[in-house]
DNA sequence: CCGCTCGGATGAAACGTTTCATCCGGTGTG
DNA sequence: CACACCGGATGAAACGTTTCATCCGAGCGG
């Protein structure tokens, strides 16, 4: 009752399991009249086929892994969303884990997933190089590195140019008139953050020539509460030495600081611009829409899946698998928050 | 080389593989310098055991499944966390699947998760009662409802009172003097948001008789794009019919709302009150930062992951499972977006 | 010195598929 | 009429585990 095998199904259509096997794998290998046999036998045992054991004899299941930094953050799950529709046309399930930037964590579930023998990993990881990621491909296991630049050439890896993402948001600032700027977001480990940092570094530094244009504040996390974190420290500066203008490492970060902003009465953006990053769907929805470096966030999913299933499946049409590092341009999306030409130049 | 089996194993450490499997689950049975021996091989080959085989036998894999609305909702995110931690601690992975509130995802979803042999499902059905749900509890698997009450006796679900979660935000708008009130979300089919309504619906019959007091919007998703569609209509309303606050089924929506109005000039709470559900994180964090029917939602999947896992454990310490329905209280969160006591009356 | 017990290791069966070599009967060809 | 061929069905092997009955040898009580 619980578990009708596919032997159940062979002998009640009187036929043998290899026979079963084909209505189910291959259904034109069997002449009509077996075929329906089977089939009504099929219906009539709500026989639902075990994967466990279908793919035992393959070697691996039908399964892909995802693992994100994350899941409270609607940029993964815009991702998500890419990886699962196209896993999904291929037939394949994928196990969504969080690793919340923690290597304890990513490593239990890069273990887990390890044991399922997924087709491959999609992932961003928490450090730089990980020895457990590396343990997968050294067993075989394609893996795809998620919004990260890879760090040698023997692997894919999905990514965007965040150099350029975080110059693009300093020169939109620097452009409207801001002269002290803040970048929030900087201890991170995260090599894509350190990247925007760079970008908005070199463009504040090109601009101005003055090094303490920029100050980089660095809350304890990329989240909303590590925003109210550091626009309450920024409130609390000096006049003389408060920025005019944040760019933030993720809309997280610039929704925080939003709000903060607005609870201690400074107006967005007359008083102080905000620039985000991801432009995930509630950065336009925030009550000052929130300008933001937009990422093609489910496109990015999808090519990471594309770029898996076809190293999973060792190429396609006849071309070998190569290793792909696909560099998406970020664009910047003006909005409210960074929306009026700053007059009164700073008292300097 | 890519993949070491527990016969390997065996022969390198020169022992049988069901010794092999001794060290693996239950290593006290076999002693110290073989265990040992066992071990180093282990480690030399990098060998991991395939839960395919391992679970092919006991005939179900640890894995449960969790299918949620819409994965881009913070809500759902926050409850899969919750299933996380206790699936995790149980040595369980969790299968996270979009249905969209389409039945055909769903259904697609569910299938995947019985050819996966999973331990139990958790999910929140896009329809009253799903043939699909019903196969799958028909053939032993263990389903738990997630913010749903269950419509029959004979299963778990864990659900939130959400006739008095509607109560609670009328009678807030209520109290602070609001006659005109709109419910948007009302063409869900979702029995939740349904019994939102009634419990909206009752609260303000019984405070002010008027039939008309009330209006129900019915935008076509349950999301920001569907609040700023509400909003407009609201806009766009006569002042003698145009309500003085909103309920919406979700923050999602009221976020939507919010934005709208503010971008019409409409200022939040004075000329317009909104209360949200759910209150994700982003309700807290928006500009103006909204009122929302707190739901515990981290609660919400451990509870149900914890009765899933004694569902499927046949019970615990020797007690056989039963059935659970707990129904969580909502709580009223007061913020600004409805904190304004309304003076001049409505011209009645 | 015999027979028991017991810790520890063994080996085979079983789980539910897929795959592949084999077989069978009928048909078309020479 | 013999033969090759072919569509269609068969049955057994194999995938990597776990489990369980069995076995072995050492220690011990009688």
């Amino acid at each position: 009752m619980l578990t009708a095998s596919i032997r159940d199904v062979a002998v009640r259509a009187g036929v043998s399991v290899g026979t079963v096997s084909n209505v189910l794998n291959r259904p034109d290998a069997v002449s009509p009249p077996t075929r329906e046999r089977v089939q009504a036998a099929i219906a009539a045992l709500g026989f639902v086929r075990n994967e466990q054991a279908r793919h035992l004899r393959a070697g691996r299941s039908r399964t892909i892994g995802l693992v994100v930094l994350d899941i409270a953050n609607p940029f993964f799950t815009d991702v998500a969303r890419g990886v699962e529709d196209v896993a999904g046309e291929a037939g394949l399930a994928v196990m969504l884990c969080n690793s919340d930037d923690r290597a304890a964590k990513e490593a239990a579930h890069l273990d887990v997933l390890t044991e399922q023998r997924v087709q491959g990993v999609i992932i961003t990881p928490t450090a730089e190089l990980s020895p457990h990621v590396e343990a997968l491909r050294s067993r075989g296991t394609p893996v795809v590195l998620l919004d990260r630049r890879a760090t040698a050439p023997g692997q894919c890896a999905v990514a965007v140019d965040d150099v350029l993402g975080g110059r693009l948001a300093a020169d939109h600032l620097l452009e409207r008139g801001h002269r002290r700027i803040a970048f929030i977001g900087g201890a991170s480990g995260l090599p894509q953050v350190q990247e925007r940092r760079q970008g908005v570094t070199a463009a504040v530094r090109e601009a101005t020539g003055d090094e303490d244009a920029l100050t980089v504040l660095s809350p304890d996390t990329l989240t909303v509460a590590g925003g109210r974190e550091a626009a309450a420290q920024i409130v609390g500066l000096p006049a003389a030495r408060r920025p005019t203008a944040a760019i933030c490492a993720n809309d997280l970060l610039a929704l925080g600081v939003l709000q903060e902003m607005v609870r201690h009465g400074v107006s967005v953006p007359e008083d102080f611009a905000i620039v985000g990053y991801d432009d995930i769907d509630f950065a336009a929805a925030a009550a000052v829409p929130l300008s933001s470096v937009h990422k093609p966030r489910q496109e990015l999913g999808r090519r990471a899946a594309e770029l898996l299933l076809d190293e999973a499946a060792g190429g396609h049409d006849g071309h070998p698998h190569e290793h792909e590092q696909p560099v998406f341009e970020p664009t910047l999306v003006v909005r409210e928050s960074s929306m009026v030409r700053r007059r009164r130049t700073p008292a300097s």
